[in-house]
DNA sequence: GTAACCAGTTTCCTTCAGGAAACTGGTTAC
DNA sequence: GTAACCAGTTTCCTGAAGGAAACTGGTTAC
């Protein structure tokens, strides 16, 4: 017979481990959550924009991470009729649910930047 | 100047990103969460309970995730004075401060997933 | 016609995460 | 003394992630 802590998590953890999996997944990757970042701040933004404001990225790797984005819905990719074209990016509705997750992601991750600070002095 | 989007993300966006980045890579890789998982579904745990408990983990694996928890001070290790010596490990009070940004996972992989699963139909 | 801008793709390369299996070193039960 | 259990470590290997740079193919401004 197993111990049960009390963990304060909420009964059936069946399947919930490939829940969080699939997010993890889904979040995963050096820029991903970046990527989503700049969109939810900024808005709708071009394939140059994003290749501006995300630090440091390569245009393959913004290229494959924005199909892999679209491909999962969170993303929004059009195709703009203008000269030269231009291609616009946004998050969908769906991809905005994400903000609470990010913003839980941000939010434990400033107490632990405080709680390093605090250490090394 | 750059649109504004209304996310719903609230004012400095400063380091924002630098938090998200430290949370994901403290989760990332693949069995973190599946570790953190199991200890606080548990409570304390020895090495191999973890090993058995852990899908498909190896014990290289389990030891090197398990040291990096354990530097990072989310997970408590205590080497218990039995015959044959057994190694305990459970998670941290600080640890445990992790059980939101991991419930805002779960909850969002359920979402989904549902939403997979109704595409597929 | 050539330089510059857009939105990518392709190629080639390196690094690192992770897996399998064997090995260490101690303890107990028989 | 030998088999079994605990808690790992070491070695060797592979595949995937990611980076740099060159290339494509179209359009516009000069």
């Amino acid at each position: 017979m197993k111990k049960k802590a009390a963990t304060g998590m909420h009964g059936d953890c069946g399947p919930k481990h490939l829940a969080i999996k699939d997010t993890m997944e889904l979040l995963s990757g050096k820029w991903k959550i970046q990527i989503i970042g700049a969109l939810m701040r900024n808005g709708t933004m071009r394939f140059m924009d994003l290749l501006r404001e995300v630090d440091g990225i390569a245009a393959k790797m913004l290229s494959k991470e924005l199909q892999e984005l679209e491909i999962n819905e969170l993303v929004k990719r059009t195709v703009c009729d203008t000269k030269p074209i231009t291609v616009e990016y946004e998050m969908t509705t769906y991809g905005r649910t994400l903000e609470k997750v990010i913003a839980e992601l941000a939010h434990w991750g400033e107490l632990h930047r405080k709680r390093i600070f605090k250490k090394s002095k």
